[in-house]
DNA sequence: CACACTTTTCACGAGTTCGTGAAGTGTGTT
DNA sequence: AACACACTTCACGAACTCGTGAAAAGTGTG
């Protein structure tokens, strides 16, 4: 296999992991970088890196890091005496940080439904099932932190499983 | 307070509440007609009712509801002798068929881990992030499953709580 | 201090999505 | 059988999103 069918092999799986986080509403050159961050073999990248190894220009790359690192899905780093930042995908707890702006959004869900119990009233029918909702999320949002928790604990128990 | 106002007040939590929901992937009219039929009194509407409620094209509904329905989250009913569908949203477990569709796409970030695995190898650095990822996403996804499993027995223990 | 290099900002054009009005379809009524 | 009513489909216009190229800004080097 030649240095361009493997870019190629790593291209496509880029494409297709991509849409997923479409799908679950990112845009898509966030969701191409943060593919490609993952799925490449370097563990830390210049903007240049990105743009060349995706193959789509250097201005498409600035809005695309800007919203993973204000996600907390990359962080910028700086050597000292280069001009360049790097962008590293700290894959330790990634999803654990991505789940938790899932977290967010679910609590956002949370205080909309509140609130309309609020203006609403409790009592009519409307009111009621939007306390219903209110109390859904709360303890769904209060299952996923304790599973999120739970996880690298859970993490360490498999690897060492595999050492067996 | 008069009934117009009323309608306001609604019409304003309709629209806060489906902004959250299209935050969350939804499109917006079918994130209104959710919210609308969630927050107002009745329990079965027409597509007209739904028209006339959000003061949209009965177009609009249209499209919605075929959203809604397939995802589940309305059904359609036909009352004998009548010349209109009904809708109604079966609220009793609403939200865990919402959030089951949540877990779908967890699968699909799943599958897509794996066949990133596959194609990239397991023994470098992007490959073994991705078999990383697909181990997280299938924890989170089991973990969840198990969490909706629990709600209804939690929903019932909260409100014997409130009888007392 | 001027230059070389990288990244960012900006304005534009292509493509997509959304909701409407108008026409069409289906169903029950007279 | 013709009509009345409700809903659906379709094509359009408006608004938005996305990624690009060009220009600007920032930063270390000679």
């Amino acid at each position: 296999m030649t240095e361009d069918d493997e870019q190629m092999v790593l291209l496509r799986f880029v494409e297709r992991f991509a849409l997923v986080l479409r799908e679950a509403g990112m845009p898509p050159m966030p969701a191409r970088v943060l593919a490609f961050a993952l799925a490449d073999d370097a563990d830390r990248y210049t903007a240049g890196d990105l743009a060349r190894g995706l193959d789509v220009s250097p201005a498409a790359i600035s809005g695309a890091v800007r919203m993973l690192v204000s996600l907390r899905l990359l962080s910028r780093e700086r050597e000292p005496g280069t001009r360049s930042d790097l962008y590293v995908l700290d894959d330790r707890d990634l999803w654990s940080r991505f789940m938790a702006t899932e977290l967010e959004t679910l609590q956002r869900f949370e205080e909309a439904a509140a609130s309309g119990v609020e203006v609403l009233g409790a009592h009519r029918p409307g009111g009621r099932r939007l306390a219903e909702t209110r109390d859904f999320l709360a303890f769904l949002r209060a299952e996923m932190a304790a599973a999120l928790a739970r996880w690298p604990a859970e993490r360490d128990r498999r690897a060492a499983a595999r050492e067996d």
